[in-house]
DNA sequence: CGCGAGCTTGAACATTATCAAGGCAAGTGG
DNA sequence: CCACTTGCCTTGATAATGTTCAAGCTCGCG
């Protein structure tokens, strides 16, 4: 990839140029910022941290996915966060000087950018335009967690899984002849500790959905969603 | 109530000093703001604003409290937000430009306090500060949604009531001699509302509640919450 | 004191969880 | 290149849990 904002080599990975946050900076107050960011990589299965750290650190994920999650008194993973390219977390710590409220988990190879939360503060001081774009994305954020949680209210599972397929094409569907194609982040398990119900009962209800004609599977990590308006119909998302 | 920013009789109705938002700014700043506030009042029942609503300003509680919903497709409330005294909302239409994504209703006879977009962006860039203030607190509404998500995702409802009711604790609680009275926003039905479940189940459990010695109804409105470690156990929220 | 909204309780029904077995696919080692 | 193994997904039968519909009760208000 070729970056437009650095001299040769480009070794901080473009997470700038992906975080809506930076938008407004100049080049040269970009290529400044570039040079403070530390860089951490990790494997499908790694910890970024756990629940109760508290972590002195802003993370934005350059490349790949993670969950963020707490464990049940059942034992169950509760997913509370599906984060991608471009998202950025750990920001609770910074403002708030509190703990970390959930374990964060990379799904695949994920590649982060990370500020301390000194460093932040200084560009936040400098730049006061910045406070206005984390504002919107926060903002964001709890558009996204109304929605899932109006998903999990619905009493139906189906409604609840349509919603949540819904959320997911909404952030990781492509256009593709038939339909949309949604590249999952979560298993079938995943997905099942997402809305706090069985595996079992997710294979089920996307079986069911399959023979209605409104979704069909492509291998076990992709959805092709032939019929979105049915699942809004479910889910109760016309808006 | 005696105001100690104002000259005189206090118009406003103290709502200035019961944001945080606004706790860095003076006396002299805080008088200027209060001058361009409007207010409304409205009565249990009535709606502040429709789904869809494009509505033009920042709304700020100064006295009792307001429901956020939507309709499932099945009819039913769901419940997205319980806001009371010093809580502020409308502000995802003044950041994002984007319409209102639930109706909000008051519960019970409602004052607020108002400031148009135009007046809300002059102060914000007039006093930087605000803008932190306003993360924290944005990052303080995406914990309580995560606390909500974690209680809804719970598969056993004993669990899902008992998280709620800790999530009230937490916000309406009054310490008393026996434990904690908690003085409920919402019905039964509301409660069911906001959990995704009948009205009837949401009877039963707390009736076993009762049963087991963990909580005593204090009329209808209210609940003495006499074990709260037994529903932290059973909901999972120990941190 | 009486009325009505909201709450509780009961019994039959529907849905989902659980337990258990079998299948499919990707990756490994011969 | 093929059998093997491992992890994940599907399917089936049974038991647990919540919903629904219906009736009666209680609190709070006029």
């Amino acid at each position: 990839m070729k970056c437009n904002y650095c001299t040769g080599e480009c070794s901080h990975n473009l997470c700038m140029h992906k975080v809506p946050i930076f938008s407004s900076l100049s080049q040269e107050e970009m290529s400044h910022i570039s040079s403070i960011i530390k860089h951490n990589n990790y494997q499908k299965g790694e910890i970024l941290f756990s629940e109760g750290d508290s972590l002195r650190s802003l993370i934005i994920i350059n490349e790949g996915r993670v969950k963020g999650f707490k464990i049940t008194p059942e034992g169950r993973e509760q997913i509370l966060h599906v984060f991608s390219e471009g998202d950025f977390f750990g920001e609770r710590n910074l403002f708030g000087g509190q703990k970390s409220a959930y374990t964060a988990e990379a799904l695949e190879t994920t590649k982060t950018c990370i500020f301390t939360k000194e460093d932040f503060y200084k560009i936040l001081f400098a730049h006061p335009g910045i406070a206005v774009k984390i504002i919107e994305t926060l903002e964001e954020r709890i558009a996204r967690m109304e929605s899932t949680m109006q998903s999990m209210g619905v009493r139906s599972l189906d409604g609840r899984i349509g919603g949540l397929l819904l959320d997911f094409a909404d952030k990781y569907g492509e256009p593709a002849p038939e339909g949309i194609l949604i590249r999952l982040p979560l298993s079938r398990e995943g997905i099942a500790n997402f809305l706090g119900v069985a595996r079992e009962t997710v294979s089920r209800k996307l079986g069911q959905l399959e023979t209605e004609g409104i979704i069909r599977p492509v291998g076990n990590k992709n959805i092709l969603l032939l019929d979105g308006e049915a699942l809004k119909a479910m889910s109760g998302k016309d808006t």
